[in-house]
DNA sequence: TGCTATGTAGGAATGATTCCTGTCTAGTGA
DNA sequence: TCACTAGACAGGAATCATTCCTACATAGCA
């Protein structure tokens, strides 16, 4: 979604995030990609508008956004981190062909509980449901046709 | 659990791997381990009865392993990588505080789906569920007592 | 406007993982 | 038992996302 720079201003404010033309760019381009990007996509983007941009940048602000709880970090499997910009509690959907996420808002999947005799002393906090298969692209392209799981 | 080097030769049959030495000693190693360990974990173990035993061939192995479906990889956020002898189909509880994490077994858990109106014809095959705390030693040390979620 | 804590840029460092290459060996057929 | 060969192993170099270091710049406050 389309941030005008009050807005990003409004949000740093509010989490204590000193506003830098930096920062309201780096989330900015992250508010704005409904993909996942990863640093190094969002250092290219920003990158564009602002050609000083250093990648050291990228990752620091990144650091401090998270802490701040206006960004999400999403790592699937062993791949580079990902980053996203919703932070209510959701999902996601991830495809083992082209790598694309996608995120799923579910009232019942955010009510998952552990059955107690395994939960052994543990306070839990949240949860994260993770599903994997093939997008619609990928199963025409001839992947994930096959049997589910080997 | 403790796997007699019987056992091991038979289940590398059954799944087409080549038997080696270093590879029953490293699947060993692993199947006898409760925790989740990583490569450099298992090179280590492995290291004090196979001293000429390389870093390399802990990765090429446990490579090996998981495709042959012997081994499962787990990842949590962006820590390295670790290993799980268990292949059965199950979901994992982390300690936020020490890391360590511990196998969930349920069959409600195993049974998710999406809403099918955001499955956007993903062909889905598998999914995880990842929950998040701190153990009971961590709560002591004092961890983990302030509210769910900042 | 000036001060200072904090942010930024750029380059170096880190470290898990992968790649490369020469040597070795498990498994097979004779 | 022996020789052959595809595949495995060891060791070192390379990769590359991420973090560390440091000097300079600037947001936000007085």
């Amino acid at each position: 979604m389309k941030l005008d720079s009050q807005e990003i201003e409004a949000r740093f404010r509010r989490h204590a995030v000193r506003v830098t033309r930096q920062r309201a760019a780096i989330y900015a381009a992250l508010a704005d990609s409904t993909s996942h990007p990863t640093a190094e996509d969002l250092y290219r983007t920003v990158k564009r508008e602002h050609p000083m941009m250093s990648r050291n940048t990228v990752y620091y602000t990144l650091g401090v956004l998270r802490q701040a709880g206006l960004v999400q970090e999403v790592n699937v499997g062993h791949e580079v981190a990902r980053f996203d910009g919703n932070v209510t509690v959701h999902h996601h959907l991830i495809c083992l062909g082209c790598g694309q996420i996608v995120d799923v808002m579910d009232d019942g999947l955010n009510h998952l509980a552990i059955p107690s005799r395994q939960a052994r002393g543990f306070q839990v906090l949240g949860h994260r449901v993770e599903f994997h298969g093939y997008c619609a692209d990928c199963q025409q392209a001839g992947l994930g046709a096959m049997e589910p799981r080997g």
